[in-house]
RNA sequence: CGGGGCGUGGCUCAGUCUGGUUAGAGCGUUGCGUUCGGGACGCAAAGGCCGGAGGUUCGAAUCCUCUCGCCCCGACCA
């Protein structure tokens, strides 16, 4: 590609918009524009890079088998009613009517739409297992996209289903995307890319992996602990504790005049914040309430609440509701409590430790001395606090890190959930009906990109790795009007492209800085300066993206050739 | 959805508090000339409904009301 031809320009200055570095480099360097919130353009430099993420992403989806597809992104609301999702899904989920007043939706993944395709054209156990993939448009109505490309409201993204007989089968083929997977993001030139088990939200399903490219723009928070082999989404980390037992002292009521947060009360009462016990109150989707007890130095984990009590949903009580129930707000107690209207549910944290501070269900009045054994010996124990760094991971010992993490990829071991109620059945050998056992697998286009950048950059612009690179080459000429300069660069230009080199030309004529600059910001790995200066000696100038000082080629039957295995070794740093 | 910030040539911003010639600068763009290895220089030029609507005023980019959009923090989030 000629420069003088490519659309798309490069900007000087930071777009005020901007503030972390992927999307400060994508839009300065001209590969996307901004449409609305969270929804871009791909400039030509950005649909090259998009596509080569793509090509990559295809060939090991079908080197496991799979099948590309395309669905629809916009769907017949009927369908998601059958899956139960177009209740379940709030305003994330875009709807709207056509001319016939029909309800419509925009897809924000595509499981309705496969299980609908696929309980027709599949029924046999002959036919399973099996993988489709598609690579389209997903649409959620983020409530705050953010960040650039990392959270979008439209977005391409590879979603792969895989059907199967039995779990046995998917457990086989999810270890196979998993491999896979590991296989994509080293290709992409990812440099620390981590797996990790995640919770699986709407999604459903029992066992879920998130792909999480590390880095401090990353909006997600995980744990690690120090080799690395136990990794966690801080949404289901869990920590090994050593609580400090002790004989459990008389109950005793104190007063506490207006002290109604555990900073408040450890403070007045001399205790820490590790003695005191705190309550919260939750409703769930069907209004009813759950009283939540953790020890006042941790926080709740809402994900595990949820998860524990399958609850789709979770607020906070309100005032009233808490009074119903014969609990005091700032000063609540499980003590006391209508055991019949509410459910307990107590961290162990609260199990392990005696003598807490807990509340009086009286205003200004606080216990000590709480012990659970003995004050509510029927308490539900469950795991709901929240990992903090520094915990003590459960499998090595060690001291739990917290890091950032970009979620570039997903597996989710679907099973049923979408199967069984739309009815995507197959007849086994013995001609009795089965639902599918499903799995589904996201890989963002997008967000790949934007994570590359975080993790490959310097101060001028991206550092693309040659495998999803707009270009493999820059050919820069300088001073290109001079003949000399324009024949050499022209003819090389050519052999370049005949040679499968997928070479950008900087034909412009700009000056050197001005040229450097913009190659810079468009970060293709290999550059060859074409000039007066070298051509004097027969020589051009290669020099690799981001190093100062390059080498001197001469000009002959060879250099193509020299060029080629250069670019070609470069490759191979992003096989496995 | 809560809190905060911002909307002025393509981009980054000044001007707004304290209303008053023809609304400015730098970058970018176009033309001509000189330059030519890390964002050159000179000359000339194009480009604005000051986000939108309503109001106050002799007079509004500037004050008031409403509205739309964008960004950041939080809530939320396959």
């Amino acid at each position: 590609m000629r420069m003088t031809e490519l659309i798309g320009k490069r900007i000087k200055e930071d777009p005020k918009d901007a503030k972390i570095t992927s999307h400060k480099f994508l839009i300065r360097g001209g590969y996307i524009r901004p449409v609305s919130a969270g929804v871009y353009s791909l400039l030509p430099l950005g649909k090259k890079i998009a596509e080569k993420i793509e090509k990559i992403i295809r060939e090991e989806m079908n080197s496991i088998h799979g099948q590309e597809i395309l669905m629809p992104v916009s769907l017949p609301a009927e369908l998601w009613k059958e899956s139960g999702r177009y209740e379940q899904i709030h305003d994330e989920l875009l709807r709207f009517k056509d001319r016939n007043d029909k309800e419509m939706l925009l897809a924000m993944t595509h499981e309705e739409a496969v299980v609908h395709l696929v309980r027709s054209e599949v029924n046999s156990y002959k036919q399973l297992p099996f993988m489709v993939y598609q690579i389209q448009t997903k649409y959620r109505d983020e409530a705050r996209p953010r960040g650039g490309m990392i959270r979008v409201r439209e977005f391409t993204m590879k979603d792969a289903y895989s059907f199967h007989e039995n779990q046995e089968s998917l457990n086989d083929y999810y270890q196979e995307v998993y491999d896979a997977y590991v296989r994509i993001f080293n290709r992409l030139g990812m440099n620390e890319v981590v797996s990790i088990k995640s919770d699986s939200g709407m999604m459903g399903g029992a066992v879920a992996h998130e792909f999480m490219a590390i880095t401090e723009s990353g909006e997600d928070t995980v744990f690690m602990s120090e080799d690395k082999s136990y990794r966690a989404n801080r949404e289901i980390a869990v920590a090994e504790y050593d609580f400090e037992g002790g004989t459990p002292l008389e109950l005793e009521i104190v007063s506490t005049p207006g002290k109604e947060t555990i900073e408040e009360v450890s403070e007045y009462l001399g205790v820490g914040r590790k003695n005191t016990g705190k309550a919260v109150f939750y409703v769930n989707e069907k209004e009813e309430l759950i009283f939540v007890m953790i020890r006042g130095d941790f926080e709740v984990n809402e994900t595990k609440l949820k998860n524990h009590l399958g609850a789709s949903v979770l607020n906070f009580a309100d005032d009233e509701k808490i009074k119903s129930v014969g609990a005091h707000p700032g000063y609540a107690s499980p003590l006391a409590l209508d055991h019949k209207k509410v459910r307990i549910v107590v961290d162990p944290s609260v199990e392990g430790t005696a003598n807490l501070v807990v509340g009086a269900n009286k205003e200004n009045y606080h216990y000590k001395n709480f012990n659970l054994q003995r004050d509510l010996p029927d308490a539900e124990i469950v795991d709901i606090s929240t990992v903090r760094e520094g915990d003590v991971c459960p499998v090595t010992g060690t001291p739990l890190r917290e890091y950032k993490g970009i979620e570039v990829g997903n597996i989710f071991q679907l099973g049923t959930k979408y199967s069984l109620p739309m009815g995507c059945n197959f007849l086994d050998k013995n001609g009795k009906s089965h639902p599918m056992v499903m799995g589904c697998y996201g890989i963002g286009i997008g967000r790949a990109m934007a994570a590359v950048i975080e993790q490959s950059h310097d101060h001028f612009g991206p550092v693309w790795p040659v495998s999803i690179a707009p270009y493999e080459l820059h050919l820069c000429a300088l001073n290109y009007k001079k003949d000399d300069v324009r024949n050499n660069a022209d003819n090389l230009y050519e052999k370049l492209k005949e040679a499968g080199i997928d070479v950008l030309f900087d034909d412009r004529g700009e000056k050197a800085g001005f040229m450097f600059n913009d190659a810079d910001l468009i970060g293709v790995p290999f550059r060859i300066i074409v000039s007066p200066k070298t051509l004097k000696e027969g020589k051009i100038e290669f020099k690799r993206r981001g190093c100062r000082d390059g080498e001197l080629l001469p000009v002959d039957g060879n250099l193509i050739k020299t060029v080629k295995n250069k670019i070609k070794s470069e490759f191979e740093k992003y096989r496995l």
